[in-house]
DNA sequence: TTGTATGCGTTATCAG
DNA sequence: CTGATAACGCATACAA
């Protein structure tokens, strides 16, 4: 069938033992190694990552796991980590939990079996003792934007409050009071963060918070569009809204424009995550952008240091600071 | 370390044989059935999938190779196409060629050594001579989104050519004559094919093409921007402008609402793939948009098919239709 | 430094 | 139907 060490070691005239020790970078005698080349290019010959995971178990590939793959914030990361981890060598397998707790469990077995060398994982809850208890001491895992509370993992996340904080803020400093909120899934940690953040700063500001305004979704387009359409019925209407996710960004974009709301004339909006909407949006939309190709990069190369033995500051938090897109959907609001 | 075949067979009392042959399907007295079934589950048996490759050349993972993964396109059809397989059992790994030929073929190269039972795959370029000769005849080969000219290859991809001419078919429907296309780079099948719809469309309906209202892009936002900025100041100004791809799509709209150019009543527009875009951009956008549920989907069961043996028509190109959602982006022009 | 021999966990062959 | 055993391709302990 294929070619393997011992051909190489025939033609060479050398033990499989010699070959395999070249192989894997191991002195060899000058004039062996040139005839193990002679023969591995002669040959065509190429290592069998198959047989080298049986035998070593290593397998130079780390999983990554989702909750959703077809979603632009999931795979920009993606791609930095294979960028990244792609420089040392190691290659990564994709999975998607969908979002539910078992099928997460079962992909961790899965890859686990599969002896990926490390994973990095979005949890889809806020506990992590399945993945300790499957992938565990065995395995580097890293989690990325999102932590878990009750085992200690390292973890890569963005300042999720103070990005919520500032961005409602700006809408504060322009003069708004009533602001609303579409905030995400509770049981999210996200989600939780931001809405701390809109909280937190409507407090430091001496502001009372209208339960009426703060929209609780789903981090879907839909939903959200349906929450903009009950927010605009508020009477009275509020000033201003803080989106904290791309997906329901579509929503309340999409809605407001279809109900004919001006932006920001009669409503200021500040969306999240997404740069491209920044510019397509009329007027330009304000957003919190997330640094999604650092969390990737961080996360890779913070697993590569676990995967090659360094423990230093174990566990360690990385939080990373998101940016806000100034835009033109913030207007004044003069007060009454 | 992991709990063994050797391991079941020690508890159960049967050889690893018999352990073997229970977990492939195969006749098993009951009585050992269930001394095997409880060894199994005391021990916490789960089978190596590593050990099986090697053993028996099969993976049950099949390889997805996509030019870019950080986008919806890719991203949209990678889940599809999970979820397909994940049915029957397959799990899929994802690479990224990043556009170039030679990644390409190191990523094929890397996915055969992994021993995958079959791969889907975006090629960079109108050559598949180096599919064919790196995964050839051993490993099934399901090409989506564009098809390569030299090699026959079983393919999935939408009739771009035709999506094209009856986007463009609206606009010269609704009194355009002055229509401008923002095109992709011609190395890239769908581009091409695009490009040609345009030109067909308005051939069909005597119209003279004013190549200077043809500019080709390279399908990213970013140079679409200029080239629509370029665009607006063709005198006379195009009254209609088809923008053949999502990322271009972006770049143009961002440019036309930076120029201040109101849509659709100085110009109209048409963008491709992208539904969001629809109802983010004011008005709603007309655009082209691609079945990408239903692209995945179909390169999967085929691919399934070909992997269990069955060669039925091969190959077989499967043409799938484009949707064309209307919008409020398109106005009518009356002609001089 | 090199070769020999053994094992990683399965599957498949071949007697029984 | 079952058991013993030889691969699969590679890496390593050990002896030389």
């Amino acid at each position: 069938m294929s070619v393997t060490t011992k051909d190489v070691a025939r033609v060479a005239g050398v033990s499989v033992a010699t070959v395999s020790r070249y192989l894997n970078g191991h002195n060899v005698l000058d004039e062996n190694r040139e005839k193990i080349e002679q023969a591995i290019k002669q040959l065509g010959f190429r290592v069998n990552p198959i047989a080298q995971t049986l035998r070593t178990n290593r397998s130079m590939t780390v999983a990554v796991l989702v909750p959703t793959l077809a979603n632009i914030f999931s795979m920009s990361i993606i791609e930095s980590i294979e960028r990244c981890l792609d420089q040392y060598g190691y290659s990564i397998m994709v999975c998607g939990s969908r979002g539910e707790l078992a099928r997460e469990e079962e992909k961790l077995r899965f890859v686990r079996d599969k002896r990926v060398d490390g994973v990095i994982v979005i949890p889809v809850g806020s506990s992590g003792s399945h993945i300790a208890e499957i992938v565990g001491d065995d395995i580097p895992v890293v989690l990325i934007d999102r932590v878990v509370d009750d085992v200690r993992f390292d973890a890569v996340v963005v300042d999720n409050t103070n990005a919520a904080y500032h961005a409602v803020e700006q809408l504060i400093i322009k003069g708004h009071r009533r602001i609303a909120m579409i905030a995400g899934p509770q049981h999210i940690y996200t989600a939780r963060e931001r809405l701390k953040g809109y909280r937190r700063v409507m407090s430091d500001y001496g502001l009372a918070i209208d339960e009426d305004l703060v929209l609780v979704g789903d981090y879907t387009s839909d939903t959200a569009y349906g929450l903009v359409k009950e927010l605009m019925q508020r009477d009275p209407r509020p000033t201003a809204v803080f989106v904290s996710n791309y997906e329901m960004t579509i929503g309340a974009i999409g809605c407001l424009n279809e109900l004919g709301i001006r932006i920001p004339e009669e409503l200021s909006v500040i969306g999240f995550d997404h740069l491209d909407l920044s510019s397509v949006v009329k007027p330009p939309l304000a957003v919190v952008a997330q640094p999604r190709d650092e969390i990737g990069r961080k996360a890779a190369e913070l697993l590569y240091a676990r995967m090659s033995g360094d423990t230093t500051s174990f566990p360690s938090l990385i939080r990373l600071k998101t940016r806000f897109i100034q835009g033109s959907s913030i207007a004044e609001h003069k007060s009454g």
